[in-house]
DNA sequence: AATTGTTACGAAAACGGTTTCGTGTTGATA
DNA sequence: TATCAACACGAAACCGTTTTCGTAACAATT
C-alpha cells in the first residue's frame, strides 16, 4: 500500500518550495528548465497526479456536472446520459448521475446535496411528482446560487433556464398523420395523465393532425393512466368494447403492452390495427411485430444539453440569456403500420 | 443571485470566531446555548449549508463512490445502478458514474480521474476491451493506493478485491435441464467469445448440464459471436442449417433475435423450438413470445456490492481480506419454454 | 560603484471547513 | 483571599492545491 504523493511531499524530497514544485509540473516560465526537468521527472516516477478535491477547493471549479433523472432503467435516459457523459468527457468533465426514482423528494435531496460545491452545474429532467406537485423552488434556489442549469424533456415554462426537448406536438402529429394517410379512421391515444408535461404536448398533438384532417375528436378514443405504471385491467377495458384501427401510444411500453393484448384477441398488426409508440428503444426494434416509433434521439438531446451547460459553466456572463433548443422527432417506420 | 453563505460570513456577521460557528452548528457541548440558538438561527435563516468540497479536503473523505461500467444502456447495468444507488444513498452516499464504453482507455481514463481524490471508493464491472487485453495494472494501482474496490459481475481472478457475481454457471446449468426435463434433444447455445467472463461460466454450464443428462456436446451447436453486437449473417447460417429444438442464449438481444428469426422460418415457440435468455429485463418481459429467462438480479447486486464497498470505506482496517458473493440467478419461466 | 533588470525561487494567503489546544472569565472551594 | 475547575470561546494548524508578491543573487548598464 503506497499512499497518493503530495506536492509537499516532492518538495520535501527534492528540497524545493511547495509552489517551486506545483508550478515546475506547471511548465511555469518562472522555473528553471534543470529544477522542471528534475521535478518533472520525480514526478513521473512517482506518478503524481493532483488531488481533485484540493483543486476543486481553490479553483471553485469542480469539472463536475450534475444529472438527475427521474429514472435510470427506461431507455430513454440512458441514451441521455450516453450524451451528456460522451461530450462532457470529451470536454473533460465528470457526470455525476443521480436518479430521483420519480419522488420530489429525493429530487430535493439530490439537488441540494450536488449543489453544495460538488457540481458546477446541472442537467435534470423533472420527476413526475415535482410535475405534479409544481413546486420548483429546490431549483430556483440553484439557479439563484448562480448555478447554471440545463433542463431536458421534462421542463417546466415556469423556470428560467436553458432548455432542450423534442418537438412532441410535432411528433404526436407526425405519428397521426402517418395513420390517416394510410387510411386510418378510429385512432386511439394512450396516455398518460396531463402533469406529465409530455403526455400533454403530446395529446395537443393528436389533436391538432386530427383537426386538420377533419376527423372530429372522440374522447372516448382517449385512454389515460394515472402514472406511467401499466394498469392491466384499464387496457383490457379499454381494449376490449372499442373498434379503433391505430393506437398511439406515449411509451414504448405502453405500446407493447396494447400490442399483444390485441394480438391475443386474434387481431392482425398492422392490417386490422396499427401502432406507433413513442421512444425508439430495443423495445420497439425487438417486438413482434417491431414497433413504428417517434423517435426522440436521446443521446442527441444529451449532448446538446451537455454543450449548453459547459458554455455557460465556462464563460460565466453575468447577464441571464435563456434558450431552449427545440429537437425534431423523426418517424421510424417498422412493422406495425403499414 | 445569492451566492452561498460560508461560516466566515457567519462569523463576522455575528462576531464570533469561524470556529464558534463550526462548532455551534455541530451542536457541540463546547459552546453555550444561547450563542449556539443565535447561529443556529442565523445558519437557518441563511440556508447555511456546508461547502461538500472543503469538508472533504479536511476529511479525507467526499462520501461518493464511483461506479464503472462498461454500458450504460443495457438493462442489466442500469438494473446494478439502481440498486447501488439505493443502498448507497440510504447511507449518505453520493453515486458517480462513469460509462467505460467497453473500451479500456476510457476504463483507465475514468478511474485514474475518479482516484485522485473524488470517490472513497469504487464499484465496478470490466469492460470487455480490458478482459481480451487482460491488463489490469490500472485496477491493481488504484486498490494499492488503498482505495476500496468491489467487482460486479464481470470480474477477474488476478485482481484482488471484494466481488459479488452470480452463479453464471449454474444459471445456464438451471436453463439446459429445463430444456432436458420438457424433452428436447439437440440444444444450442448461442454465446460471445470466452474472454468474456460471464459467457465462459455459462458455457461451462451448458456442457455440465448435458453431460450430466448423458448428451454429448455437439460444437455445431454453439454459435460464438466475437462480441455482444448482433451479426445477422452469423444468426441466419446458423439457423438456417441446423436442426435444434432449444436455443440458450447469453443475453436478451441474441435471444430476442433469433426467436425472431425462427419465426419467421415458420417455427413455433415453444412447441417446435424452445428459448431461454440471460438478463431478465424489459425485452423477456415485453417480447412475443415473452422469453423464459435467468434473472441475474442486478438490483440486489449492485446493493450487494455497495453494502460491501461502505463496510470497507468505513471500517478502515489495514488487513486485507476479500470475498466473492456468489448470487444464485433463478429461472423466470414465460412463454417460450413449455 | 551605484543602479537597474533579470532570473529563479520561496513565503504566505487563500479556498471553506474541522479540530486541537490554549486562555480569559466565572463561581465555588479551602 | 488564593486556588481551581468548569465554562465558553478564539487562535491556529491542517487538508492539498494555486497564485500573488517579495526578494536574493547575479548580470548588465551607465
Amino acid at each position: 500500500m503506497k499512499p497518493k504523493i503530495t506536492l509537499k511531499d516532492i518538495a520535501r524530497e527534492l528540497e524545493v518550495s511547495i509552489s517551486t514544485v506545483s508550478k515546475a509540473l506547471k511548465n511555469s516560465e518562472e522555473i528553471s528548465r534543470d529544477t522542471k526537468d528534475k521535478i518533472q521527472a520525480f514526478a513521473k516516477l512517482y506518478n503524481y497526479k493532483p488531488n481533485n478535491i484540493a483543486v476543486s477547493l481553490k479553483n471553485r471549479r469542480t469539472k463536475n456536472i450534475g444529472v438527475i433523472i427521474p429514472d435510470i432503467v427506461h431507455h430513454f435516459f440512458t441514451t441521455v446520459i450516453s450524451g451528456i457523459e460522451k461530450y462532457a468527457n470529451a470536454k473533460g468533465y465528470n457526470v455525476l448521475v443521480c436518479v430521483s426514482n420519480e419522488s420530489f423528494d429525493r429530487e430535493v435531496i439530490n439537488m441540494e446535496l450536488l449543489a453544495n460545491g460538488s457540481i458546477d452545474g446541472f442537467i435534470m429532467s423533472l420527476s413526475s411528482e415535482t410535475q405534479l406537485k409544481k413546486d420548483y423552488n429546490h431549483i430556483k434556489e440553484v439557479t439563484q446560487q448562480g448555478i447554471p442549469l440545463v433542463m431536458f424533456d421534462r421542463v417546466n415554462p415556469e423556470i428560467a433556464c436553458d432548455k432542450v426537448v423534442i418537438d412532441d406536438e410535432q411528433g404526436a402529429f407526425l405519428a397521426v398523420k402517418k395513420f390517416i394517410e394510410s387510411g386510418k379512421k378510429r385512432i386511439a391515444l394512450v396516455t398518460t395523465d396531463d402533469y406529465l408535461s409530455v403526455s400533454k404536448a403530446r395529446a395537443m398533438g393528436y389533436e391538432k393532425a386530427l383537426k386538420s384532417h377533419g376527423i372530429s375528436l372522440d374522447p372516448s378514443l382517449i385512454l389515460k393512466l394515472p402514472s406511467m405504471e401499466v394498469e392491466e385491467e384499464a387496457f383490457e377495458a379499454f381494449f376490449s368494447d372499442k373498434k379503433v384501427d391505430a393506437v398511439l401510444c406515449v411509451n414504448e411500453i405502453f405500446a407493447i403492452h396494447a400490442m399483444r393484448l390485441v394480438q391475443l384477441k386474434g387481431k392482425r398488426i398492422p392490417e386490422d390495427i396499427s401502432f406507433i409508440g413513442f421512444t425508439d428503444g430495443l423495445l420497439s426494434k425487438y417486438a413482434m411485430p417491431s414497433l413504428t416509433s417517434i423517435a426522440q434521439h436521446g443521446e442527441i438531446m444529451g449532448e446538446e444539453a451537455a454543450k449548453m451547460l459547459i458554455e455557460k459553466v465556462e464563460i460565466e456572463t453575468e447577464e441571464e440569456q435563456f434558450s431552449t433548443t427545440v429537437l425534431q422527432p423523426t418517424l421510424m417506420e417498422r412493422e406495425s403500420t403499414k
